[in-house]
DNA sequence: GATGAATGAGGCTTCATTCAT
DNA sequence: CATGAATGAAGCCTCATTCAT
């Protein structure tokens, strides 16, 4: 025989951490699938298998794949605190560009699939309107990571900030993506010839 | 007189015409589609469409949505070929330093669509395997680049050839990402900051 | 108290039933449409309707129409245990024989549309490859059954064993095949007249 | 440039020549694909491939696939004509059941392509719709042999008639099925063994 | 007579999604 | 909470057929 009692007021708090956990596991394979063969091709039934869990699960978190792919988004993106509050915290200009090189580089590192994914899926136009509204809820926070790195050029005492923004902006994509494509790249020659860019009495 | 001629349905050259504008056209749609939507999202349907002629029609130009892909990247590809030979032109290292950013740029500006196209490709396994295909068919080519890129940069007095190699084809290709990410991207600041990287006297 | 059995949505035994059930039914829609139609012409489509399910359920339990067909030709092929194990039971050289012809006799009147799905299957050369993959495992049974009527032809005193089991083997089968083509075939005439051709005592 | 003129009065018989050898040429084409591959499966593309025509071609002279089919399906049912008129002409019983079974061997082994694909038509209920259309045309001559049969099967001193003349269709057709489906079938050891069925003086 | 570009229906298959249990 | 049977739309591709030349 086969008893369901589910929801016993007791357990409400096993319910709750089983939740967490099973949702994380489908996020976290979501993630491995959609990063390996992209957003389109991977599909929900992949995921649940990823997870060793049911498809109808899937469904029973997430309403929609393209929900899944918000919530994955954004989870991720809630990440990126520590970037803000890194170069919050730090005083000197030089420490603060060091810290937001390697935050990206190590983040590009440590998530690989996720950043691929994440590109692939901003270079279709149905990605980028997906992400665009998880990004809104982040809106603020982007706000101020701008402010910062606006600030951090300025007090490097480099001149056209506008534009050194956008380029160092670029030139850090343009290692994350090479990252991504090539099987060995330098990516700690990348970061040093980077920040030797910005070393001190260089002017741009 | 009587005269027979069969085997002359229509002029051969007519058909050849027809053929050619059919193809390109399909060509073309495809790119756009596939650059809009991403290379698997896209289908062929919609490829059709956007051409104003039917799926099957489709299938008589190319025997696959695969080769359809191949063949796309083929064409495209052979567009390189003024790049190679523009550098193997000039004489000044600068003035070759010009020419391979504003080819770049140039491309990418009028032909943004193919770079989504085929950067949101490279991104997926999938996508790496069908382009490496057609690549192998250019290699050539692209070591000569490589090798053209080498000398340019040594020309220029750089010091770290390997790193600096890496480091501005990684910036451009940054460029490239950011511009098509971006609504109102300033490229040709960025063109202008890049160059100036590499102004005469400034040691790298 | 408070159990929580999880993983049970459904009775497994329930599932079981309905899967089996489900399977049956595609099964035998696809032997009246592969016999109606042929098994090019027959599509997983009509199969669907024929059994009131969708196209997809079909694919749910086969993953192609190739495998619904040696799935269908496995289960078939399994009936012919008992001609084998009726051979071996009986002592009688020519009760044998009659065991024989009405076995198959009686296979043809209830399975006529098996019957002719699998000859028409086996006139294509697709259809012969997809056959002797089936057949390989149960190669050893269908030898069993070659020995079987080899001795039973020696029993009842066949001179030329070799030729003999060829042609009975061509009568029976032409019978099959004649019955299956008209509307009023004389099978029971036939099923005389074969077995008269082994009365005892005519030399063969 | 290019000159078409057909139907020049002079040159009528001319085109009808070449109408007559193309035509020839289609249904051969057709027949060893609709052979090799099935009626379903061989694509009128094919048969023109086959045939080193346009598929257009084959429009020009069938109107469908279907009437394709009828006319190979004629033009091969032609060829029963042979056997009426050798049974007409015989004598001898016994002489004439030779010429029935050697009539349709030789056929058989000359014809095996042609045999193959028929058989596998006339197992569809379409084959059997599309098939009969043809025969009614040659009803008058299928009637002749039926009764061609019956009398010589009377004149060999054959008890049941209507029985054996069955017995004998369905042996041959068994035969012939035989044949097609094995590599190394063992065609004349059955042709002596038929012939001896029927030898003078065995009681039937 | 002959060609082949073009069409569209339909076949196989995948997959997001629903729902009964 | 969890399962998996079931659906149907849509994707890739084939092919009979039409038609302008």
């Amino acid at each position: 025989m086969c008893i369901i009692v589910s929801m016993c007021a007791r357990y409400a708090k096993d319910n709750e951490r089983i939740r967490a956990k099973t949702r994380k596991l489908l996020l976290d394979s979501a993630l491995v699938v959609f990063a390996r063969l992209g957003v389109h091709a991977g599909s929900i039934a992949q995921i649940a298998k990823e997870a060793g869990v049911s498809k109808g699960l899937a469904y029973h978190y997430f309403s929609s794949k393209e929900e899944l792919l918000a919530e994955l988004a954004a989870a991720r993106l809630d990440e990126w605190n520590g970037l803000v509050e890194g170069l919050e915290r730090l005083e000197d200009p030089f420490q603060r560009l060091k810290f937001l090189v390697d935050f990206i580089l190590d983040e590009l590192q440590e998530k690989t699939d996720w950043l691929r994914f994440f590109t692939g899926l901003y270079l279709t136009a149905d990605g980028r309107g997906a992400i665009s509204k998880v990004m809104e809820v982040h809106q603020e926070r982007f706000d101020r990571l701008f402010a910062l790195e606006k600030r951090l050029l300025r007090d490097l005492g480099v001149r056209d900030v506008e534009t050194e923004q956008v380029y160092l902006r670029s030139t850090l994509q343009g290692i994350c993506l090479e990252y991504m494509l090539s099987e060995d790249y330098p990516l700690n020659s990348m970061r040093g010839r980077l920040i030797q860019t910005y070393k001190r009495g260089i002017s741009i």
